[in-house]
RNA sequence: GGCGUUAUAGCUCAGUUGGUUAGAGCGAACGACUCAUAAUCGUUAGGUCCCAGGUUCAAGUCCCGGUAACGCCA
């Protein structure tokens, strides 16, 4: 048994996400946790809410609520969306925690120390009217070059130039829209990345069995110009984690806070301490390699715009603690899902959102498609009629109908309950044969964290049920031989549950209600077919139950293409 | 402007270190079956592997140059 320690990106709090979102990080991490679980590893799966930063800020204004009320509000509602996905936490942290201020501050302290951490002073825009310093594309003015009215500090989009505050006629604030700006100088805090590249490039190369994404990312930003640059890891911010160096103090940086990069990733570590308080559990077991974590395997799952954060960013901060943090084993990244032609988008309300989803079908739908269509090697595309030919074919057609067909023909000709008598021919033992080498490559799958191989994969072993039945046809043999038709039944309705085991981490919902209509309790993997095929004896009772997957009409298709044609607020 | 990823059947995608007639699912056509959610199973058709060069006994796979889409950075 191992011990594997699972985290997914933590999603940004002021919205709810997309389910590009979903797909990106938090389902993958999902699916391998609860394979894991199943296995029989002992499996540590953390999220949380990334609750720092201005646009943080922003959206708490929006709404018209303080900005600690706003994300605790957000948090409980990306907390019970997760749980309507389905997605089986250990634990759904806060970076807002005091467990994360006070981690997020020892780094720090601990970077300081190892003399990785450099004071910068440097210019930035005050705001007068909003009381605060403004980011580069929170200014707006008119574009020097093309005369855009509404260009922003870094870039005017509508000329794509870039852009300095400075060079903007007229520049305002995009928060209140006042002029009275002014420049003023402000002090921040530098993590010399710079002098851990070496080591961090050599850490990269050392990583061969990674996705060609996560290290190309890596490689780039490690190599690309002038290489890895030194990043400032402060802000001057009233939300956030305040600046202090350890449990001291910081001299110069009074009101500032951490930079949400910088503290975000540390809750990680922060959330497993989190559990601890609230379980009793032991937090540094996961993540010391002192103190137990020497034979943790991490793995992080995330989109491909978070990679250089956790291939170079969270690891130069424990690099540079030069304390014996848990350093992470794999990074599994995924491209983006495209919407009807471009790209999910919070900002802009396009594509389809976590609650909307849920309104109108059951996670499994969802955790099905998006998981067999995972962008794992190119960005992919959702389409309404793709979706609804596939749910229906594999969810409803496939899977679906092999569990009514055989349990509805079971009751019609002998009753609820499993039928005794008749032997195993050769039918059975190609079959056993056949799936046994169709499950043996799903867990190869899965354990490499091939989400769509693993897929397809789990769909065959569901079409072999159905290439058996429509073999050996049970409905005629019973005429002739009821012996026989009772051993072959009883063998499908063993493959109930086995595929309900199989297919728990990709559908958990249905695979609960086949387990529940099988009246058992028994989740065992069937490392041994033979045997797991024999788990449900002769004169178990079991259920019929409900259409475990209804079709997706075309008119609900049309109704939700229709419906999710624009955009919300 | 720099860099990265991608380009394979109508659609969505597989194709390990270069090695026989390039694969799967969907969709299509035809057939079988009638237990089942008009579900299932089988057969067949469909590809100048983006274009142009090169290396090699051999290139979808490696190299060079283009083109296109997407993305990242400045």
């Amino acid at each position: 048994m191992a011990r594997i320690l699972i985290t997914s990106a933590i999603p940004y709090i002021n919205g709810i996400k997309h389910l590009g979102n979903l797909v990106g990080s938090q389902l993958p991490a999902d699916l391998y946790a609860r394979y894991m679980r199943a296995r029989g590893h002992e499996v540590m799966f953390i999220c949380a809410t990334d609750e720092h930063g201005t646009p943080a800020e922003l959206a708490a204004k929006k709404a018209g609520k303080p900005v600690a009320e706003f994300c605790a509000e957000m948090h409980e509602v990306q907390a019970k969306i997760g749980a309507g996905f389905g997605l089986s936490f250990d634990h759904f942290g806060r970076s807002s925690s005091p467990q994360n201020h006070a981690l997020t501050q020892a780094f720090a302290g601990r970077l300081a120390d190892e003399g990785l951490i450099e004071e910068v002073s440097e210019s930035q825009v005050y705001s007068n009217a909003d009381g605060r310093f403004l980011p580069d594309r929170y200014i707006e003015g008119t574009c020097p070059n093309c005369g855009y009215d509404k260009a922003r500090g870094d870039q005017c989009e509508n000329c794509t130039k870039q852009l300095d505050p400075t060079d903007l006629i007229e520049p305002r604030s995009a928060i209140s829209g006042s002029t009275d700006l002014e420049v003023r100088d402000t002090k921040h805090l530098y993590l010399k990345q710079s002098q851990l590249k070496d080591k961090l490039s050599a850490w990269i190369d050392s990583k061969t069995d990674w996705p060609v994404l996560t290290t190309s990312i890596a490689k780039k930003w490690l190599h690309d110009g002038d290489g890895l640059q030194d990043r400032g890891i402060t802000r001057d911010l009233d939300w956030g984690v305040p600046v202090k160096r350890g449990a001291q103090e910081w001299p110069g940086m009074e009101g500032k806070v951490f930079y949400v990069w910088f503290d975000a990733p540390i809750e990680y570590i922060a959330a497993t301490h989190e559990w601890a308080d609230k379980t009793g559990g032991d937090w540094q077991r996961w993540w010391r390699t002192d103190k137990g974590a020497e034979d943790v395997k991490y793995v992080q799952f995330m989109g491909k715009d978070n990679v250089p954060f956790h291939t170079l960013s969270f690891p130069a901060t424990i690099m540079g603690s030069n304390e014996p943090w848990k350093l992470v084993d794999y990074i599994k990244s995924f491209n983006y899902l495209n919407y009807d032609g471009g790209q999910f988008s919070t900002s802009q309300g396009r594509g389809i959102f976590q609650d909307q989803a849920l309104d109108i079908l059951p996670a499994d739908y969802w955790r099905w498609w998006l998981l067999s269509h995972a962008p794992e090697n190119s960005d992919a595309e959702f389409t309404w009629e793709a979706f609804q030919t596939d749910a229906n074919k594999d969810l409803a057609d496939v899977l679906g109908n092999f569990v009514s067909r055989v349990t509805k023909f079971c009751r019609s000709k002998f009753s609820e309950a499993l039928p005794a008598g008749g032997a195993y021919g050769d039918a059975e033992t190609r079959l056993i044969a056949d799936l046994t080498t169709k499950i043996r490559a799903y867990e190869a799958h899965m354990a490499d964290k091939e989400v769509r191989k693993s897929a397809n994969e789990l769909r065959g072993i569901w079409v072999a049920g159905n290439e058996y039945l429509q073999a050996e046809a049970p409905w005629t043999v019973f005429k002739t031989d009821p012996e026989k038709a009772a051993m072959q039944i009883r063998l499908a309705l063993n493959l109930i549950r086995v595929y309900a085991v199989l297919s728990a981490p990709f559908i958990p919902d249905a695979a609960a209600k086949m387990l529940s209509g099988m009246n058992t309790l028994d989740t065992s993997w069937p490392d041994d077919l033979d045997a797991a095929l024999a788990a449900l004896p002769a004169g178990h009772d079991f259920t019929v139950p409900e259409v475990l997957f209804a079709k997706i009409t075309d008119e609900h298709r049309e109704d939700w293409a229709e419906r999710f044609a624009g955009t919300r607020d």
